[in-house]
DNA sequence: TCGCGTCGGCTACCATACAAGTACTCCAGC
DNA sequence: GCTGGAGTACTTGTATGGTAGCCGACGCGA
């Protein structure tokens, strides 16, 4: 099979077919696109992507090594439930990360730090204003990062990137929900207000206090949402779609465009 | 081609033969079986192990996530030389993670946990008189998983271990030149000591001042062995072996056995 | 002696074929 | 109506075939 002509022009851009398929299925399940339990046939979503089994795959197995799909041989692949243990180890892990990375960034942070950060401060108070939710999403997600790198420690924002992935699928829920944009946002300002002052102590209690309310609200999403969660003594067996119109991964073509 | 004996025998305990193929190289890397720099290739570890490409293959993918390998497309796979920049990156996730452990170990440790870790002590210093260094290592190993996991965040030592792998392959070469192992045990056994007596400031001071002899080590090492290092700025790019006599992965069948 | 084009062999990537195993379905027997 | 068992359609795991691309060696020409 020859290779459509969207895939060649995207593999322009990315890189491989493999990269490309991991990349839009984190995306689809971070952003509950595909939501936990889903079933992700190795064949459909070849079908739907145009491409081979070999390259999903492969996607799937960088996934469910992330913990994004647990993969049960000759049953099943399935978008992972939301272990509420697998949360509180991302919680550990990226509060960890985090508060050590900002303990040398009240040290090395330079004022071009200080001045990308409220920048992203002002497109979140931009993206609060329309409300889009995404948008936020994604300015977050830049925010920390950007701390981190004034760190100096950068590299490990990968790490971190991984364990909150873990959260965001649960804040996905919960965003909208509480509608607390502007009350994260303020965290964020006071983060950056302290770090610029150069006061370790209070800029890690803020960050400290942001991040676990971001916790908090999982819980209260757990509450809602039982059927996304798995109960964490009880590994849940999947169950297969019936016989006839089975579930598939999202809209088609993903790939072209 | 039939899967041989030994390999079906294998399978029934481990698992799929990607894992095993995957756990197997690891194991080779880390432990510098495989020096960094080898081409593994996917055709001659295929061979090599009597499997397909396949599962070969497959852990090659995780390997390069892990980055224990670089693939270059169309060009080769090869063990990767230790960047200097992703040692400084492991030793700050570590030391990061497993202080932040720690900080609740003081709390929440049990006197079986205690026990416990006093027991792998008594088995370090029983390696240091056989100067038996792997066992070491093995040992130092389960030291810093079960301290982690007497804090109640063992789900977070995957992440931990795997930035250690990448400080391991330098540390490799540092143990049996410097034959530190009775001061490494020796802060093992201050750490042990102050957890024990709930002294969190003190066990945080020492387990810090352990984690970052390590690193120190790693320095030292780099100025003896710069074959097995890339600059930071200069990715290097790898060089095929000359026509004749490929270099192999290591003695033959060892899925065997 | 040096430079350039060509050719061969190797690579990882992707596609496809086969094998082993599971769960659902449906029908026979009661 | 209910239960049990064979059949079937699906699943992931493994093996193998083909393709594009890069590198290094070689030989020709200057």
């Amino acid at each position: 099979m020859r290779p459509k002509e969207g895939l060649h022009a995207a593999r322009a851009r990315g890189g491989n077919t493999r990269q490309l398929v991991h990349e839009l299925l984190r995306t689809r399940i971070i952003g509950l696109r595909l939501a936990p339990g889903t079933a992700l046939s190795e064949n459909d979503l070849a079908a739907e992507l145009g491409v081979s089994r070999t390259p999903v795959r492969e996607s799937l197995i960088l996934l469910a090594d992330e913990g994004l799909v647990d993969v049960y041989p000759q049953m099943g692949t399935f978008v992972s439930r939301i272990r509420f243990a697998d949360i509180a180890s991302a919680q550990f892990i990226r509060e960890a990360l985090e508060t050590a990375a900002l303990r040398d960034a009240v040290e090395r942070a330079t004022e071009r730090d200080v001045a990308d950060l409220r920048a992203l401060l002002d497109a979140q108070r931009d993206a609060e204003r329309r409300a889009d939710a995404e948008a936020f999403f994604q300015l977050d997600e830049e925010f920390h990062a950007r701390l981190m790198a004034a760190s100096g420690h950068g590299d490990a924002w990968p790490v971190v990137s991984q364990a909150k992935a873990q959260l965001d699928r649960a804040r996905r829920l919960s965003l909208p929900l509480t509608q607390q944009l502007h009350l994260l946002i303020g965290q964020h300002r006071e983060v950056v207000d302290r770090l610029e002052r150069r006061d370790l102590e209070s800029a890690d209690e803020a960050l400290r206090r942001h991040l676990r309310l971001v916790l908090s609200d999982v819980e209260k999403i757990r509450a809602r949402h039982p059927e996304l969660f798995s109960e964490d003594d009880a590994p849940v067996r999947p169950r297969r779609e019936p016989r006839e119109g089975r579930q598939t991964a999202g809209n088609g073509g993903g790939l072209h465009g």
